[in-house]
Parts: C-alpha cells; sequence; structure tokens
DNA sequence: AGATTCCGGCCGATTTCTGACCTGAATCAG
DNA sequence: CTGATTCAGGTCAGAAATCGGCCGGAATCT
C-alpha cells in the first residue's frame, strides 16, 4: 500500500475529484515530504498527464487535460452512472456510437465490483426505452455478455427464438455485434450447423459463457455490416413507413430528430421515410408537426392513425366550446 | 516512461482490454522479464485489483471485478461514447441518477483531450433530447462548466433570462445543482445582489469561470432540494395535466414510463398526473394505449388533442375502407 | 506421460526513491 | 515596495525497490 504505483494512483484520483490542490495538501495526503510529492507532480508530467501549477497565494495544482485520456478514477456512484449512461447510449439513444458503448459497458462491468453490480440492476427500469411502445426492446445484460464473448474470444451458449417462433439451443463462436437500424445482430459462427449465423440479439436469451475458448474465423467477405445487410437483404421487408407532409423538411426533422429521413420535396411539401419500428411512435411525430398529411404506404398505419382520430374526438368531447 | 508506475497501468489497460492473456504475451508487451510481470501481477493485487489467473494449457491472466473499481482505462471512442452516455443520463433519461452523471461528466470532459472534446461537441445533436419537442433543453456545456464551477468553488460569470424575459449578467458563487422534475436548477450566492438565488439552468447563458475561487457558504437550512421546492412552491405553477383512463394502471404506466405518476382509481380505470412539460407528449401516450379517455385539467389539452384528432381524420381520408 | 502455464523463493547487481536542505522564481496582498 | 505564499528543482547520502536469471512446484489439459 506504500508503494510508489498506489500512490500516483490516488494523486491522479485526488487531482480528478478537486480541482485545486496545494502541494502542501497533497503531501499530506499522500504522507510523503513535499519534495517528494513534487516529484510524483512530474512524474505524472512525464506520464503526459499535464498537471498544471499555479504559484502565489492562491495557487495549487490541477489536472488538466493532455493528449491521451488519463486512467480515470471513479467512485461507487459515478461508476454507476457511466454503466447507466452507457446501456441507454448502447440502446440507440444517440446513432453512431452504439457500439463502442457496447464495448466500454461490458469493459466497465467486468471490473465492477458485485455490490455496483447489483446497483446497476436496481435501475434496471430503463433498460433501453428510448422511446416508449417502441417494439421489442434489448436486454442490456444479454448485450454486455454477448460483447463480452466477441472480445474475449469464447464460445457462448443461448437460446434463439427463430422468426417463426421456434426455440432453439445454439453454441457459436460469437464474432461481432452490429447495430444496425433500431435493432442489435450478432454475428457468429455456429458451431454445431458449422456455418455462419445471424442472430437478432432481441431474439436471444440467456446466454452464457462456455469457458471455451476459440480462434476466430475469417468473416466471408470481411465487412461485418455489409454482411448483415445481405442476409437481411434476402428476408421479405415487413413494410416501410412513407408519409408526405405539408410542411418544410426542416420542421419535419426538428420533430422527429434522428429516426428518420426526411426528403424535402418542394417548397413546402416532404416526404418522411422511416422503418416499420417506429409504428406506435408516428401519432407523436405527425401530431407535433401539426400539419396536414397524408399515409403513403402502409394502409395499417392510415387505419391506426384515424383509429386514433377518432378515439380523441370521441374523448375530448362532440365540440370545440371556446369560452369568451 | 520506463516506469514501474507506467508499466502497471499499461498492464492494467491490457487487462481490461482483452480477457485472458498468458504470461509471456504480457511480458512481451510489457518489455520485462516475466519474473517481472508475475511481480506486478502480483502488485496489482496487493492493490485489491484482483487478476486471475488459470492455469493449464488455455490458461492465462485475467482482471475480474474486486471490492473496489480499478482505474478504467479507456481509448479514445470509448472515453467518447462514456461522456456521450453521461450527458443523455444527466438530461434525464434516467431519473434519479442525474446528478452523479454530471459530477462524473464533469471529471471525464476536464480530463479529456481537445480532440475528443470536439468529437463530442460533433455529436451535439442530440444534447438532451430524451423526448422530441419537449420544452426547452439544456445544454450540456452549460451543465457541466456549472458542475465544475460548484466543484471547483470558483466564480462564475454567466448571463440569465429571467422570467419576464429580461436579460442580466451575473457574477456567483455556485454552490449546488438540483434537477427537479425534469430541470435543473443552480443554487448560487449572487455576488452582486448579495443574496441566495436559484437559476433554471435552461435560462442560464454562456458561463464562464472567473478564476476566483471562493469558501463555499453555509445554505440557509442546509437542504438543497428543500430550498429549491421551497422557492419554487412562491411561483404560480402555469398548469397541471390530469388525464382519466379507461385502462388498468398497469397497462398506462408501461406507455408512459417513468415520466408520470400513474394512480389505479379502481378496477379498469386510472389516473395521470404529469407536469406540464409533457404536453406535446400526451397524444403518443394516449394513442398508445389506446383507451378511452378524459381530459381532466388544462382545457388547451383537451382543444390539442382535439385539433390533433381533427387532423388525422382529415388526413387519413374520408371513411375506413377495409379491403376485402 | 508430457506439454503448457502459473507460482514464488533466492540472490546479487543495479536503479530508484526518499527526505532534508537550500536557492530561485512567480504571484498576490497590503 | 515588501513580505508571505507557493511552486521549481539542484544536490546528497542512505534506504529501499526493482530486475533478471535460475529453479523446483503445482495445476490443468491432451
Amino acid at each position: 500500500m506504500a508503494n510508489t504505483s498506489s500512490r500516483m494512483l490516488r494523486l491522479l484520483s485526488l487531482l480528478q475529484t478537486h480541482r485545486y490542490w496545494t502541494g502542501s495538501e497533497l503531501a499530506d495526503r499522500l504522507d510523503v515530504s513535499e519534495r517528494t510529492l513534487r516529484r510524483d507532480v512530474d512524474r505524472l508530467r512525464e506520464l503526459g498527464y499535464p498537471v498544471e501549477a499555479s504559484r502565489g497565494v492562491a495557487g495549487g495544482y490541477q489536472l488538466q487535460s493532455g493528449a491521451a485520456m488519463p486512467p480515470l478514477l471513479v467512485d461507487d456512484e459515478e461508476a454507476v452512472a457511466i454503466a447507466v449512461g452507457l446501456r441507454t447510449a448502447a440502446g440507440g439513444a444517440v446513432t453512431g456510437i452504439e457500439e463502442t458503448s457496447v464495448r466500454a459497458l461490458a469493459k466497465v462491468i467486468q471490473v465492477m465490483p458485485p455490490r455496483l453490480r447489483r446497483r446497476l440492476d436496481a435501475l434496471r427500469t430503463s433498460t433501453v426505452p428510448a422511446l416508449p411502445g417502441n417494439g421489442p426492446t434489448v436486454d442490456a445484460e444479454v448485450l454486455t455478455t454477448l460483447a463480452q464473448g466477441c472480445r474475449d474470444e469464447e464460445r457462448l451458449r443461448f437460446g434463439y427464438t427463430a422468426r417463426d417462433g421456434a426455440r432453439t439451443t445454439r453454441l457459436a463462436e460469437p464474432f461481432r455485434l452490429v447495430p444496425l437500424g433500431r435493432r442489435w445482430y450478432l454475428i457468429a459462427w455456429d458451431a454445431e450447423r458449422h456455418d455462419w449465423r445471424t442472430f437478432r440479439v432481441d431474439r436471444i436469451s440467456a446466454p452464457e459463457p462456455t469457458g471455451l475458448r476459440f480462434r476466430p474465423r475469417d468473416l466471408p467477405g470481411g465487412d461485418p455490416v455489409a454482411f448483415i445487410r445481405d442476409r437481411l437483404a434476402s428476408i421479405p421487408r415487413p413494410h416501410q413507413i412513407t408519409v408526405l407532409l405539408q410542411a418544410p423538411a426542416e420542421r419535419v426533422r426538428a420533430a422527429v430528430g434522428q429516426w428518420a429521413t426526411v426528403e424535402e420535396l418542394d417548397d413546402g411539401t416532404s416526404r418522411l421515410l422511416m422503418s416499420d419500428e417506429g409504428f406506435d411512435w408516428m401519432p407523436l411525430v405527425l401530431a407535433s408537426v401539426g400539419a396536414e398529411f397524408e399515409v403513403v404506404h402502409p394502409p395499417a398505419l392510415r387505419d391506426r392513425l384515424r383509429a386514433v382520430g377518432e378515439l380523441f374526438l370521441r374523448s375530448c368531447g362532440p365540440a370545440a366550446e371556446k369560452p369568451a
């Protein structure tokens, strides 16, 4: 415990929690002479973590941003917050960083003390409900287990519910986890069927590491995303949402955010394209745009919206009576 | 660079990225003899980071979860992912951990290399739009600056737009950042008005640290949350949403998630209470519950829903024609 | 039985670390 | 301007640690 390495870590930790420390304070905390503290600070600087110092009566040391990320020394609560944040990010709250989030999450979870993992579980409430009623959500625990499997090159056993509802048990060598659209897919080499397969993560249940490690095989084609797209293309697309709106694309985009593509047709009308998963969510979008629209593609959506409209009129009373 | 401390960090880093390493691999990476590696592993164990080793042909070292969080060694992408995750969590995507998230975010941001901060900015798109069109969003940058100010006990200067629209410039000693409802509030001692004030964070603009440190004063009453509630109580509440639904509370709760309180009235009907900020969002909730309802409180909401209903019926064609 | 891999004691040469002491320099208050 | 505060860093000598090499042991899998 009286180690130099541990002292450096403690120093780094102190510098991360509080912005200004005087030399004597730090030396006191670390239980060394001030001279040694100065040397420790120097060491940190040599390691590339710039510790800025200001002199004078209100001076002190302060950790600044450097060229590389320093080791993050977080307390329990912060660790939980980080894990929760990564979990929601992995759920697709922000597009583009899902995969990295899962990787980071796997890393954090693995070294997290059990008691914190329990606290994290307690906050399960919002696994991935970026939007309410938005179809099947992915279980964060499943996701991290799969991610660990990919990273550690460890065979996994898991249950899988096929498209037709048939449940099977798989033994597979996980290769990569790919977020596509609003879904997660696992590419893996099925060790029993001796072939590459893609699995929808929300259909995977109870994945368990077997402890058996494997040497990763080469994925045909090499590109995981292309691989998935390929497989997906061979499956009949259920339906795609297409809606025309009497509003500038700008306004529509502001309402739907990132979850759909919006094209400007001509001044004042725009076309909204979206995967079928946003089905439940369309009432909000259309209501918040508030412009006349026309449902082009899924007739079911038109029926649904009409039903919603009828419900609203029915429930809001016969007619508007404006009070003077 | 040939330091022991740095080597320990690198070892920790290696152990965090990849689950299994053989002793020789690690020794090779760290450029030391295997004997020394064993000693390093021992050192880590002594520091409380349990490195488990398995013997035999497929053996190796592996970092396990211990009693405390080890320093997190993250690469660039992971750092960005963590920051993004914390940002959304701070935005209230998950209730209960907002404050911790901001604290952690401030910590991460501070040590984050500038180039990563830029990448983070590039992902600004989704600052805090947990839900689209959900009222004023909080700027994450403002939030972290304020958090740093509180932590570092540093005076801040910022612009503030009062409720009546008047813009002023403030010089204040930030005391605490409190998430309440779906909003953030800053408690600070206004250095020019010589009194405690609460500021709504979404009305604060361009906060800047002045570099002047202060000794924090005692907040009257002591409890920040109570302090804010107190101040808020003296301000007329705009309106509160109350809706009765012909559906069991269970179902309603599933649709609104955490953003409202739902009470079971009797079997089959429930009451939904929500702050006025969810105004734009009610169409989604009511549509996804799909049950008859009655808007009790804000007449404006009833009008709005009726308008939406009319819009939907108008836009979805005159009447449903079911194809056989 | 043999191969692989972790474990840890022992030793001696080398390096590093530490505290004490001291001179400098920047910064700020009065 | 002066004095107080605080960081900066040189030098020195004794203490402590680090390191690699060597070795016998033990667990694990084929």
